[in-house]
DNA sequence: AAATAAAAAATTAACGTTAATTTTCTATTC
DNA sequence: GAATAGAAAATTAACGTTAATTTTTTATTT
């Protein structure tokens, strides 16, 4: 889980955080660059809870509270994305340099595989000049049945992309 | 907002109800046919403290469980769909022959939009194929800021969709 | 550096939803 | 039609999240 990112990556996120504070007079509080800092550390979607535990699991002493207020000030400055997969949890997952893509979640497994098409933006461009709107993000989801479990009766689809 | 459905309607969505209530083996309670009617004698999105109120205003009894059970069952088959537009409050509107459409929900005012492009089939059947999955459902929200508001600095769409 | 005002963090309470439990009702058997 | 078992409805408790309040911290002024 815990993976390393690069010192470049680092820099480069602490940076885009200090520009949005600084633009938006909010102060740089020590919470904010260590929860930055833990959500680029860690691969794939995680949940509140499972942030609260890994931060509490290190130094840090940090409040549900300040990482919910914190995790909707990340999605403004656009350094994290926000997901709800049918589920009433919402999931999140670092944005900063990870190329756009959408998902389809298993309706048996509650497993999650991403895809990419460039489709996705020429709908978004029409819907744009036809509704009179500037589209900051989208979300794609479709829930589907595996074929495999239809055909054998069981769910097991190894090559699952995330969680 | 209380808007009569027509009789065809009526019939055949208590039909449809009917086959899947019977299909799975599952009882029809009189909650379960007074649900659908209320439901679909509504137009546009609502909540299910909306349905409450509204069944509550008439002569029913009913508990909001059975309004989040229920709602569920009529989830599964196929006479609703859920919406979850980033709040953390479902919408939900009703099925039945309603042609597909997808979303633009207005960032400031909340406003949502609604919209069809053909092209999202295509992409659903991409993934189907990549994934090896048969899609039942699909979900595709647009966050936006309007154009005009950008402009004037006020946010009046005047001919907002839903809701 | 101390005093201050404002902002953010922590705590607590509220809300929408889901899950667990109890009560009521359905529908089947006798 | 009465008795019964199982299912659904209602009630209650729990969970994830948001909002309101209190406490702590930041950063500015003196």
């Amino acid at each position: 889980m815990g993976d390393k990112m690069t010192q470049e990556t680092k820099e480069a996120v602490e940076k885009i955080l200090t520009d949005y504070l600084e633009r938006n007079k909010h102060r740089k509080t020590s919470e904010r660059f260590a929860i930055l800092n833990e959500i680029y550390s860690h691969n794939g979607h995680f949940d509140i809870e499972g942030l609260y535990v890994m931060m509490k699991n290190k130094k840090y002493r940090v409040s549900r509270a300040t990482l919910y207020n914190n995790i909707e000030l990340l999605l403004e400055a656009g350094l994290v994305i926000k997901h709800q997969f049918g589920k009433n949890l919402a999931q999140f997952e670092k944005a900063y340099k990870f190329k756009q893509h959408d998902h389809l979640i298993c309706s048996d497994c509650e497993k999650v595989f991403e895809f990419c098409d460039p489709r996705i933006m020429q709908i978004q461009k029409m819907a744009e000049d036809m509704l009179n709107f500037d589209v900051f993000h989208h979300s794609l989801n479709f829930f589907a049945k595996c074929r495999i479990l239809k055909q054998n009766g069981v769910c097991e689809h190894k090559k699952s992309v995330v969680k």
